[in-house]
DNA sequence: TCTGGGGTCCTAGGACCC
DNA sequence: TCTGGGGTCCTAGGACCC
């Protein structure tokens, strides 16, 4: 048995955590720069603010029906989503992270009967401590789990839902574009051989499935038919980090998409350090606006090999920099920039180039050096200590304008209660 | 005026090996 | 006349997820 457990509306409920006057109130959550809405309060939902929808095009709505907006505030949704995670591992040992608000359970060693019980407590416990509401979906494949959640949701309206008893009869109800791991474009491939339904593809061939589509598919249809085809999965190091942005407002000018450049070295490497690894591959690219088709479009990117992996962020922007300058053009009104690291690899033991390795004195002096910047960033926050790379002003800064205070991360923004 | 950011996995095809 | 069998590694592109 598996259990996912998926925080109800998340960075809305977040918001709405801090901010009582706004139960039962619509409320939505929108991206960087205040682009596009990525959350929404089902009462928002219920007055038909899409998913995605740029912001700009439902300002009326909003203004209508007094929908409240916020920027997004990562730092206050990733702290709640760590109260939430400690809160469930607390309850169970077998626990998989999936994402920011969701976790799949391994309930295998629970006695069957006595499994939705201990969802329904659980579910409760995590309301009580932190305050989110969530949805607890119960089935015997991952797949099912996710099924069940879904049903919860979208269908019942309840807190816990477990698919094992009805299984067939409940997938005839979820079109197969809603299940786990069918996106857009297999969903329309399915639907034109006729597989409309979730239960229409668990009984479809799964050998056929894996020689017309690919081994995921197969997979899905066989979980989707109560065959798991895996378990939780361990946190693996990551293989790649990415920083990139758009631009509050467009950019032309090298010196501002070059400062932009160095800041995303810095998030990126900062990242890297955190998980102990180094990098062997740097990806730098810039783009222009898509959406404004009275301006010429450029796309760049170029990618290069690092002569020894290293996780120096001085390294890092300068060769950052030297990519942007082939990249680079005037004349383009820039809208975004960014840095992938890639083919990353554990910090010791790493293999160096044979001609070229730096001393073990270099060495030991750039570890030096990167503690110190680690340990004064993380004691007064990000970016306190920097490359003069990244400039000052920076003109190129997203938007944040309606951004809630950092309430549980900061001493400045605590709310305060009066009692 | 205004349109997000960050990941993973799989496959096919080409190049290479013995 | 006839032209093997079994692999690995790498990359680009496409699909998916939150």
């Amino acid at each position: 048995m598996f259990a996912l457990i998926d925080c109800n509306n998340f960075y809305a409920s977040c918001e709405r955590l801090f901010r009582p006057d706004l139960r039962d109130k619509p409320i939505v959550v929108l991206s960087n720069n205040d682009g596009c809405v990525i959350a929404r309060s089902n009462e928002a939902k219920a007055l038909g603010v899409a998913m995605g929808e740029p912001f700009f095009k439902i300002k009326a709505l909003c203004k209508q029906h007094k929908i409240h907006a916020f920027s997004s505030n990562y730092t206050l949704y990733g702290d709640l989503s760590q109260r939430v995670m400690s809160t469930i591992e607390r309850a169970w040992p077998n626990v998989e992270v999936y994402s920011i608000d969701e976790a799949f359970l391994d309930l295998s060693e629970l006695p069957l009967e006595l499994v939705d019980s201990f969802c329904l407590t659980l579910q409760k416990l995590i309301l009580k401590e932190t305050g989110i509401p969530t949805s607890v979906g119960i089935g015997t494949t991952k797949t099912l789990a996710k099924i069940a959640n879904y049903l919860c949701k979208k269908v019942f309206k309840i807190p816990v839902f477990n698919v094992a008893h009805q299984r067939e009869a409940l997938l005839k109800q979820v079109a197969v574009g809603d299940v786990w791991g069918i996106g857009r474009q297999w969903s329309k491939k399915l639907m034109a051989r006729g597989i409309h339904t979730a239960y229409d593809l668990s009984i479809t061939n799964a050998h056929l499935l894996k020689k017309q589509y690919s081994v995921v598919m197969m997979r899905t249809a066989m979980e989707l038919a109560g065959i798991a085809c895996g378990g939780l999965v361990e946190a693996e190091p990551k293989q790649s980090i990415m920083s990139s942005k758009s631009f509050g407002e467009m950019q032309t000018s090298y010196t501002c998409v070059s400062q932009s450049v160095s800041s995303h070295c810095a998030r990126a490497v900062e990242k890297l350090r955190q998980q102990h690894l180094v990098a062997q591959r740097l990806y730098v690219f810039v783009h222009t606006n898509r959406f404004r088709e009275d301006l010429a479009q450029y796309c760049q990117g170029i990618e290069i090999k690092l002569i020894n992996p290293t996780d120096d962020v001085r390294l890092i922007t300068t060769w950052a920099k030297r990519c942007l300058r082939r990249i680079f053009k005037t004349g383009y009104h820039y809208k975004k920039a960014g840095i992938c690291l890639e083919d990353l690899i554990p910090k010791d033991p790493r293999q160096m180039d044979m001609f070229h390795q730096p001393s073990d004195e270099a060495l030991a002096k750039t570890e030096q050096l990167m503690g110190v910047f680690d340990t004064i960033n993380q004691k007064f926050g990000r970016s306190t200590i920097r490359l003069a790379a990244e400039g000052h002003s920076k003109p190129w800064d997203m938007r944040r304008q309606l951004k809630s205070p950092a309430y549980t991360t900061r001493w400045s923004d605590l709310p305060r209660v009066r009692l």
